[in-house]
DNA sequence: TTCGTCATGTAATGGGTTACATGATTAC
DNA sequence: GTAATCATGTAACCCATTACATGACGAA
């Protein structure tokens, strides 16, 4: 496992906070993790079985029910008066990986940098400013990019698109100020220690 | 086929301007439909491939090559000198199904919503209208979902994650402004013919 | 002669979605 | 008694990516 998906990555970022099951992942992801991670079930039951075959987290004895149960003891399987509930456990080497899916690599990917973002208190301030200023680099190269095509393309281009292409790129000057307004609070942070 | 994916119908609205073979189709993807934009050719073949099973396009003769070859006619296979191209048109049934995707449909994709702007001169003004209109409707929808989140994690949010989802606020009501101003300009625009 | 671009394709792989299967508990 | 929620999972399907295969042309 080289690079994990986004949904691994999410996956053992919750459960750094404390053991959790599946069902309860799923409800957090799109809480925690702002109003936006929505998962199916059918990914993420077979994500958490690849993360536990990878070794990065383990099943943990849990408790079949939190609630008494009113059934008759006559049953024949004991334990199954309920569904019972998988409890999920982030090993070391799944601590290891986390951090280093963290603070290594690209910062291409929008939906991962925010994930990432979402986990910033579990990294060191050098990093996070790092990682927001490689950000930030990397969406002033992408205005360039955009200037340079509506430039190219120039009075024959459709006016929707061109709107299109305006409008992108107020939208990355808006998230580069935004880094910008982040990065200078952690300096900030930092200096008032320091 | 009931729903195109975000390709297929990027390649039936590019071959509505004309016909054209694989390879341009991909640069035009990146050029006309903006710098974000770009398929690996392992997606573009099998697409095309696909759209074709599905009668939505057709192959035409194409010429072998545009430039002449200089290679001795000694050659077993005479039409061959140049890798051939293919070159595709889209047929009636295409244009039909291009249309239906157009007006059509969800406007939660943001990505889809963008491919369809893109390509609005094929609409009528009023299917415009409504089409922005209920995108906005839905980002405002969405912004609610949003200051709930905020509200109900309150204090005991985490600062990144706090600082993500106001940000992603600033990001929708952008959005909405910018649709405002496409249905003004659609609005003036045809009270003006009227 | 070698590199970049033109040009089309297949194969392996990965991972996400929906739909299906199962079944207990709680609230109305 | 029935609907919603809790709870876990499998199977079929879709489609995107990367890597690989093939090969000509033009320019340095």
């Amino acid at each position: 496992m080289m690079t994990a998906s986004s949904l691994e990555l999410a996956i053992l970022g919750l459960l750094k906070e404390g053991p959790m099951h599946g069902y309860e992942l799923r409800k957090r992801l799109s809480t925690t993790l702002g109003p936006l991670y929505v998962v199916s079930f059918g990914s993420l039951y077979p994500c958490l079985k690849r993360l536990k075959k990878a070794g990065m987290l383990r099943e943990i004895e849990a408790e079949a029910t939190r609630r008494r149960r009113r059934r008759v003891d006559s049953d024949a399987k004991p334990g199954k008066s309920r569904r019972a509930r998988k409890v999920y456990e982030i090993t070391p080497e799944g601590e290891t990986f986390f951090f280093d899916q963290l603070e290594q690599g690209a910062v291409y990917d929008t939906d991962r940098f925010k994930l990432r973002l979402a986990f910033f208190r579990y990294l060191p301030r050098e990093s996070r400013i790092g990682l927001m200023e490689r950000r930030k680099a990397y969406l002033q190269e992408k205005l360039v990019e955009f200037k340079d095509s509506l430039q190219a393309t120039k009075e024959r281009i459709d006016a929707y698109t061109r709107s299109l292409t305006e409008h992108g790129m107020e939208a990355i000057e808006q998230d580069i100020r935004w880094l910008e307004g982040l990065i200078d609070q952690e300096r900030a942070a930092g200096a008032g220690r320091g």
